[in-house]
DNA sequence: GGTAAACACGAGCGACCGCTCGCGTTTCTC
DNA sequence: GAGAAACGCGAGCGGTCGCTCGTGTTTACC
């Protein structure tokens, strides 16, 4: 109870001024922990492996990030950033009342070139092994791309009930991933084939809820 | 170069007489393999505390398997036996006949009864975090699934390419597991409510492939 | 009943893990 | 150019992991 200095040691503790180098050590150490999460998964990538990866000491990793699930954490605030500066323009009111098929092709093909340029993202989205408070962070990651995906559902038909809506957008980001690793899986014409085979998926699945036609703006 | 006295330490080394015990003992272990594993993951998992749920001291666990990867194999073939055993009948030219609806229930009902009451087989069959020759089990226990649906694909639609049929087999499977997914992550309604929308997706994904109607029985 | 094999135990070995700490170097600020 | 702070190193700490081994108990077979 004698800490009444000046700083609390919990959150909001000190900003910690970074160099240029510093932040360019970070973009190291995000670059070999996707690349070493992407082959190993989280819990078998080890924090050695990272820094050796980054050509850096352990010490020095530990400089940036206080712990290994930080790393996992801030790779995927950034992944998902990024993904949604570059390419969140594809839920948009006018993409959603294209023709599905349409639709479809401007949602997917942005998704599938990021998530190709960025394996570790799916890796991230569907790591089930993790200890307690990275599940947070995960739930909430995904919780991001389901709350898009739900909005366009609801932009599209307004009539669904909310539960309906819900599941239909849970089961379609689900299909979604798994459709995913199957195309991270293969390359090539074989990893074209599981594109066209995905969106045959979604468009089987979707048209009923959603409709093939596109939906007239509102007046 | 000296060893040609009896038995090779390869593989068919030596049949090692079980006693009643013993196998009860191995039973045991593979329902707290079966427990630790879809609760932590395979990696995660570890054997101590597979020989503790099970009630036994991490010696007696060494006596019957050679290695935690061991273990795995072992459940995996176990529950993939059961599961072709108990419901592999689905995969039948009777049921491969029928209206599309009708089949996936004949389908889709055990196959997720089963997984519901054993859901250690799915995360086997997605933990894709594995050292080494583990992933050949996995794939072989992959394939071993996939070929029925192959197979299925084949006589309800002859005149499917190879590659189409393949693909479209990898893609059903993959859609399949996504959803049972989503349904072991639910219980009670939100559960029946997540098959209904996976029979949906897939019905939706097959019927261009397969024909909603039922195929007439071959002369 | 005697003996060999199967079963059971649990302390603990070696390896690796996440992470720390003491100390040297570079960079910023005045 | 002096002081402070950020950066960088790598041996190694405490802990857990997969797994072993010496020893004792139970079971099968004659």
């Amino acid at each position: 109870m004698s800490e009444s200095k000046a700083d609390q040691p919990d959150e909001t503790a000190r900003p910690r001024r970074r160099q240029a180098r510093g932040e360019r050590r970070i973009q190291q150490l995000l670059d070999a922990a996707a690349s070493v999460f992407c082959r190993a998964g989280y819990t078998s990538a080890s924090t050695n492996a990272i820094a050796r990866e980054a050509g850096v000491s352990p010490g020095t990793l530990y400089q940036f990030f206080p712990n290994k699930e930080a790393i996992a954490v801030e790779l995927g605030e950034r992944l998902n950033r990024r993904m949604l500066e570059t390419h969140g323009v594809v839920f948009t009111v006018e993409n959603a009342t294209l023709p599905l098929r349409e639709l479809l092709d401007a949602v997917l093909d942005p998704m599938i070139e990021f998530n190709c340029a960025n394996p570790a993202f799916l890796t991230l989205l569907q790591s089930s092994d993790a200890p307690g408070h990275f599940l947070e962070e995960h739930a909430a990651l995904h919780d991001s791309i389901q709350d898009r995906i739900n909005e366009l559902i609801g932009v599209r038909n307004p009539d669904l009930s909310p539960e309906r809506r819900a599941h239909t957008a849970n089961m379609a980001f689900a299909l979604f991933k798994a459709g995913l690793g199957l195309i991270l899986g293969h390359e090539g014409a074989e990893r074209e084939a599981y594109v066209a085979e995905l969106k045959t998926a979604l468009y089987g699945y979707l048209a009923p809820v959603l409709g093939t036609e596109g939906v007239p703006a509102r007046p």
